[in-house]
DNA sequence: TTAAGTGCAAACCTTTTGCTGCCCC
DNA sequence: GGGGCAGCAAAAGGTTTGCACTTAA
């Protein structure tokens, strides 16, 4: 886990894994679900896949595999493990919802032509962002914020 | 149009009406776009309703006006306002995609209990995203901001 | 006149659901 | 053994597309 400061903002450059498999097997059978091979193939690969993935990511990662899980079994156990809390559903507008684990909060900045993540976290902004919610009524419970943008590889090949 | 100021944050409380349906026609015609009825109805009925809008809405409102439109016709006229910079897409997360005017670039806060939309426009946040883009080497072109809570209204009859 | 736009229905794509049979606990 | 789970296919729901007809310029 690798760590840029400037000033106050914190860059993750890195995926953090700090949920494991059996961290989230543990979490399920606490809630008094079953535990299935499929289930623990479906959460190995998506632990393994890291980052933004998407259903068919699992299934077709799955496939090479040569596990033929069905898709409705993937969606299923996605959202079992959104309602646990354990991964939360994003959507970069490309057309299939996104899911990531949950781990320390951040946000994101997205290239618009290659595709590329990069997660960053701002404490000003968090803070900001309480307080506007407060004035405006609001209790605060999540939100959602993506910059968009071309990141430098893409524009020196321009 | 009426600001609420508090310290350097500007809410905005009433949708602003700056873009006309004929700067959005002339608009067209600039582009050599054909003026029809049917999408000089949709802007009208577009622009009346205001803020967030879906393609259900418009089409719906329309049909209230006796005028039967096809589906596929609004879609069409609104990814051709899009185009040409007119509107801008927000998802937020219901299951259908909303059109708004582009005008004065604000956020969003959305109550998770009765989906009421309330914009926001914070300058140190704006601020504060062009520095994290440029220090991740990215020029910024948007962003999306939006904050999820549960309004006032809702958190009294709880 | 004629290229562009419309309407309709069919196609598409992702996601959800119903149901039968299976398997973890 | 029993209730939750997987698989499959069908349905759902929003969005796009193909094509013959219509219309603005």
């Amino acid at each position: 886990m690798e760590f840029f400061v400037f000033s106050d903002y914190i860059y993750k450059m890195e995926q953090e894994k700090k949920i494991t498999k059996d961290f989230v097997i543990s979490s399920l059978k606490k809630k008094k679900m079953k535990i299935t091979s499929q289930r623990k193939a479906i959460i190995e690969t998506f632990l393994e896949l890291g980052g933004h993935v998407s259903v068919e990511d699992i299934f077709y990662e799955l496939r090479k595999r040569k596990k033929n899980i069905g898709l409705a079994t993937i969606y299923r156990t996605l959202s079992m493990l959104k309602e646990a809390g354990l991964v939360s559903e994003r959507d970069f507008r490309d057309g299939r919802t996104r899911f990531e684990i949950v781990s320390e909060h951040h946000d994101h900045i997205i290239c618009q032509k290659c595709g590329k993540v990069v997660e960053f976290r701002d404490e000003t902004i968090e803070k900001l962002q309480e307080e506007i919610s407060k004035r405006l009524g609001f209790v605060l419970i999540s939100h959602r914020h993506e910059l968009m943008g071309i990141c430098e590889d893409c524009r020196k090949s321009m």
